[in-house]
DNA sequence: CGGACTATTGATTTGCGTCAAAGATTGTGG
DNA sequence: CCACAATCTTTGACGCAAATCAATAGTCCG
């Protein structure tokens, strides 16, 4: 598999929000990087461990986790393909918290001085990648209120209606997608034990919510899903690209 | 007050995580903007809005906040002196959250464009605008992890120690410092009701971590404060000031 | 001095955690 | 291809942390 192949999805994710021309996307798909197979499971960032590169997501699930002093464990992000978990790494080497794989998975080495040398020599590069780390950051709000504001039922729902949109999978009626998440996963995602997650989706299924069978989830009506989530899409800011950098 | 004495805080914060020259610093300061005097609860960005410009904080405590549809208020961050709570604005000027003054406040209103134009100028600016939006991302996932893994106690006195922190006031041994935010406030930024935070002050006082009168917090012994909360602050990055673009 | 927030405290309810044990899946090695 | 272990899911019983309801005191401001 050729390295450009591997960051392809980056670079969708990249022209989902911002405008490239032809030259910033082919030094996109020119960057070097070493891929890393990982098993469930494994960690590649570690806390507060000096990091000289950023982590591309290739393929399969992997989450940014903290583990408090108190023994909970807390998943403050879930990463699929295209996406890039510590940008922010680039700016401040010292990752506050580690990431690891949920799911089998496959991720590309990039070095920092590179992301750098990329966005400071082309400035629509350098856009889409602050954009990007701005959507973040809504992403991560949007957890807060889910965990702070929203009873079991809804942050569960809320999840899965996020997932379903960044895997480009969310559609009017039905659909279904591959979210390999074990019920512990997601519990640990919505401040959730695993025993009330199943109980929870145990109702979302009954009220023809949402159905998950192993790593598959089935949406028979996205508006109701929606609903039961309090969802609003904006906040993902998947409308019209935009750019600010000269051209 | 000249626009420079408005500036001055938030200089002062990005001098602290980022190296800047002389001349950037002097650009910094001559920004130009236009002040707006908030009243206590008053709004001063709507959620949707598209913005042609960011908020620095000038003077007062704001906040980030969103009312869900089943009625809640969820707050997802606080910003005070020298802060500027949606830089992200810059890339995506259509605010996904509300900004209002909790407090009587402060803000100076600078045109995204100033902002773009000076960290195009400036790479040193630019740099220290990047590195301020991650230690914002990274405060975000240090509250998805206070409201979804730490039980009330640890919630509120986590959140009382990031403030102090942020406000420059935290030092061993005891100290105090000005939060004026209503116990309802405090509710609504670590998911609990105000009566639950009425009483999780009071174990805080008995045990004789924090003491809240007003909107005055005394803290008799930062150690114990910071064990009760699972504080551990490097997630605030307030070490040493670095660069990575040449001078 | 009165009206409107804000803080405090008690009584009661409830959503969710914990413990425990029984099925269902998945994957791996023989 | 089967067998067995490991992991994941499901369900019940019970307890607790925090919400809600309600009423009384401060406190601030016009």
């Amino acid at each position: 598999m050729p390295n450009s192949a591997r960051l392809r999805p980056f670079l969708d994710k990249l022209m989902a929000r911002t405008i490239l021309t032809e030259a910033e996307q082919a030094v996109v798909l020119s960057l070097p990087g070493t891929p890393q197979q990982l098993s469930a499971h494994e960690g590649f960032v570690q806390r507060g461990e000096a990091e000289s590169s950023a982590c591309l997501v290739v393929d399969g699930l992997c989450a940014k986790v903290v583990n408090t002093l108190g023994g909970n464990r807390q998943i403050t992000g879930f990463y699929i393909a295209g996406d890039l978990p510590n940008p922010h790494s680039v700016m401040l080497p010292n990752a506050p918290t580690a990431l690891q794989a949920i799911s089998p998975a496959q991720v590309l080495r990039i070095a920092h001085s590179e992301l750098r040398r990329i966005a400071s020599t082309h400035p629509g590069i350098g856009e889409a990648l602050s954009r990007d780390a701005t959507c973040e950051a809504d992403i991560s709000a949007e957890w807060i209120v889910n965990l702070g504001a929203r009873e079991a039922k809804s942050r569960v729902a809320h999840l899965l209606c996020e997932m379903a949109v960044r895997y480009g999978k969310a559609a009017e009626g039905s659909f279904e997608f591959e979210f390999p998440a074990t019920q512990e996963i997601i519990g640990a995602a919505t401040g959730l034990s695993s025993v009330h997650v199943n109980r929870t989706l145990k109702v979302l299924r009954e009220e023809g919510c949402v159905e998950m069978t192993g790593k598959c989830v089935r949406v028979p009506d996205w508006r109701k899903l929606q609903e039961c989530a309090e969802f609003d899409n904006t906040y993902l800011q998947m409308h019209e690209p935009m750019r600010f950098s000269p051209i």
